[in-house]
DNA sequence: CTAGGATCCTGTCAGC
DNA sequence: TGCTGACAGGATCCTA
């Protein structure tokens, strides 16, 4: 999916485009993508748009809440008078929407409408009172974002689970929030870390440096997230992504380390892809 | 408690 | 062409 900065991206798109506008209709399309009942959005304005790791939480004024999670393939489409797109790169941006991948979207009573794409049905979002909010399993097993995550509390995280390979540890939400597989691989990157390296294979510095590389490369992704999206939007599709300009080694197995000029190389870790550099990664 | 694997679902691509 | 298996920007559930 989407990792944290997409749904940053997503999260800032909303606040320019949907914040303060009146639910009209609810479209379900597909069951599995919607939960809870949907007569609780009719009518309601939306008071506030927020993010804990990957999940979306929009606010409505009769207090309930949705909790958005794109998983694997989610989307998020604007169309308006302008139009925003964000989250899974791969089509349905530039198709007319309603399309085939449109699994719930909403009609606001200025005549704009927003479109929830999933092509794999792993996504969803969920009607929740304050209570479901406050109680929900996913959101309290979340641990701090990078930046809010202190190099003693990483370090001491990272010595609860020495056995297990480092990638698995910080994709885990409950260990560190909105790491993803591209930016595990990029932050692994950035401190010269492999992969699969046991937990309590790290010294004190390669940890401190694994937290600082995952901020930045976060961060970064944020900073690009506007300008990224524009590109998009425009019909020739999704050339120029963030990827491009920022990834050191996601998807770019066979070619040259920019750091280095050693091998970037693909393997699996963790059951999931996993990009590292043969030359500069220990 | 942790670690590892299967699983949810649809689509695409490589290899026969 | 048609089939098959692998794989995909995620998280959960089950087992050991």
């Amino acid at each position: 999916m989407p990792e944290l900065p997409e749904v940053e991206t997503i999260r800032r798109g909303l606040d320019k485009f949907i914040l303060n506008q009146t639910i009209q209709e609810v479209h379900v399309l597909c069951e599995k993508s919607f939960r809870g009942n949907k007569k609780w959005l009719l009518g309601q304005k939306i008071i506030k748009i927020d993010r804990r790791g990957k999940a979306l939480l929009i606010q409505l004024e009769n207090n309930m809440w949705m909790m958005v999670h794109l998983r694997m393939t989610g989307q998020m489409i604007f169309v308006g008078d302008e139009k925003f797109a964000a989250g899974h790169p791969d089509g349905g941006f530039t198709e007319k929407m309603p399309g085939r991948h449109t699994r719930v979207y909403f009609d606001f009573t200025n005549g704009t409408h927003l479109y929830f794409n999933d092509q794999r049905k792993f996504g969803f979002i969920a009607v929740l009172d304050e209570l479901g909010l406050h109680e929900d399993k996913f959101l309290n097993k979340l641990a701090p974002e990078p930046w809010d995550m202190k190099p003693d509390d990483f370090w001491t995280m990272l010595q609860r689970h020495k056995a297990a390979p480092i990638k698995a540890v910080i994709l885990d939400q409950g260990n560190i929030a909105g790491v993803g597989n591209i930016y595990a691989d990029e932050g692994c990157f950035y401190a010269k870390i492999l992969p699969w390296r046991r937990c309590d294979s790290l010294d004190r510095d390669e940890a401190d440096l694994l937290l600082r590389g995952l901020c930045e490369v976060m961060q970064a992704s944020i900073d690009s997230g506007g300008s990224t999206m524009k590109d998009y939007v425009r019909a020739d599709g999704t050339k120029g992504s963030y990827l491009e300009k920022f990834a050191q080694v996601f998807r770019r197995e066979g070619l040259e380390c920019r750091r280095c000029g050693g091998m970037i190389e693909k393997t699996r870790v963790a059951g999931r892809g996993t990009h590292y550099c043969k030359g500069c990664q220990k």
